[in-house]
DNA sequence: GATTTTTAAATTGTATACGATTGATTCAGA
DNA sequence: TCTGAATCAATCGTATACAATTTAAAAATC
């Protein structure tokens, strides 16, 4: 994400409202990146850049500012000259995922055990409890997503470094296109919540090494249940 | 760094000779970013776009789109309706770039006991050896900035992970920052040749703990005596 | 003399125009 | 009918023009 001066919002949190307020290239970013993540865009879809622009009705120059920017986060690629692809879904990219946030998230749980206050681990047991999916709801699975991102970011908050948020948010963004496209859209609530609770757990015995294991397990888990479906899609 | 579909250049291996070849948006790129990481432009200046194209004689696209990808990486800060700055250098920033570096390869080491082949550790043996430094004479020492590098890249890239790899080089990029400008330029080749040495002995051994803390050590080292240094020197 | 207001210059924000490159379609030839 | 070349349309790459905003400087007031 691009660094501003100011505070610098969770995009989580503010991907809903933001396409409609904020200013141009931003809420264009906003945009196109909800398309792509919410599989409205396909993956490996082309992007025009006329298209675009006619669609949001703005000019090409926050358009080709924000597709620079979600090359950045590899939601789309780049090829001279022959533009830009929504980033493919693939087994192997879902497998280098699950290596990238287990290497930053395992050790960002060991550290917040060494390092998170009190206050940061009593909302971290507030956000810990998953909701409830109900299945075909679409609505109820985007929440669970949502709040499962929450976790995941507010652990990552308590080290009190803004490019490492970046990377992880980065990374839940992506880990949850599958499941938004229907690919391993398996939820289990009890699972994740105790996973979490654990996670809570190791902090507030100040023990590292569980936080970094639970952690680990917790990642790996959900992970091999989306590479599976992605390699039985043929993907 | 901006995803694109061909293989993507290791920036410590083209920084040098990129600033000629390559398309315009990349060159303008890595001029611009040669500039602030040696300090050629100051921490916290201001980059007035008119400036940057007249000096590079482009126009102000590929001028913007190299800011913005510099902002990505943290190099530039950008404020709305007020332009770019060259990022400041500061204790504080050093140590979150501490922290995250503490983070990412540790992991990485460890994981790296485990995965390296046979023939990537022997890659590593020979990269580990760091050159000596002159004093007085910076060549020698941006030489040894760029083996200590390619060393942390190198085993980096057994991981076989291109976002991963991006996040290590963008981190010793910014990590090279200070000791370009001649703060905290202390080069103890022993130590550092030592560290790189018992990482590979790591690898050899297939022990990732031995791994995961011979790298940190490594890193907080490094980097304890640039946080000092940027204290000392008020920053 | 300090502080606020006004005004103007400079800079960024956005749109658009033009040239370069690519990919697709068509047409000719085997 | 299939292959290959040539042409054409569409898209990207870059530059530039104009509008909106800000900063800073100068003038006026306290």
């Amino acid at each position: 994400m691009r660094s501003t001066i100011d505070p610098k919002p969770s995009l989580v949190e503010i991907s809903a409202d933001m396409s409609v307020s904020a200013n141009l290239p931003e809420r264009v970013y906003a945009t196109i990146k909800r398309k792509i993540l919410n599989g409205e865009i396909a993956p490996g879809a082309r992007l025009l850049e006329k298209s675009l622009c006619e669609e949001l009705k703005v000019s090409r120059t926050p358009v080709r500012e924000a597709l620079n920017r979600l090359g950045n986060e590899d939601l789309v690629l780049f090829r001279p000259h022959c533009g830009f692809l929504a980033a493919p879904l693939t087994a192997d990219g879902a497998r280098k995922l699950k290596d990238l946030r287990l290497i930053v998230e395992s050790k960002v749980a060991a550290l917040a055990a060494l390092r998170a206050t009190k206050s940061q681990i009593d909302a971290l047991r507030d956000a810990a409890e998953m909701p409830v999916v109900i299945p075909g709801d679409d609505e109820s699975f985007v929440r669970f997503c949502q709040a499962n991102s929450r976790f995941h970011l507010l652990l990552t908050r308590t080290i009190d470094n803004q490019p490492l948020e970046n990377i992880v948010m980065s990374a839940l963004d992506q880990y949850q296109r599958p499941a938004y496209l229907g690919i391993g859209r398996v939820s289990d609530r009890t699972k994740a919540t105790k996973c979490h609770h654990d996670i809570v757990d190791a902090l507030l015995e100040r023990d590292p090494f569980k936080a970094e294991a639970v952690m680990s397990g917790h990642v790996i888990g959900g992970s091999e249940r989306i590479i599976k479906a992605l390699v039985e899609a043929g993907l």
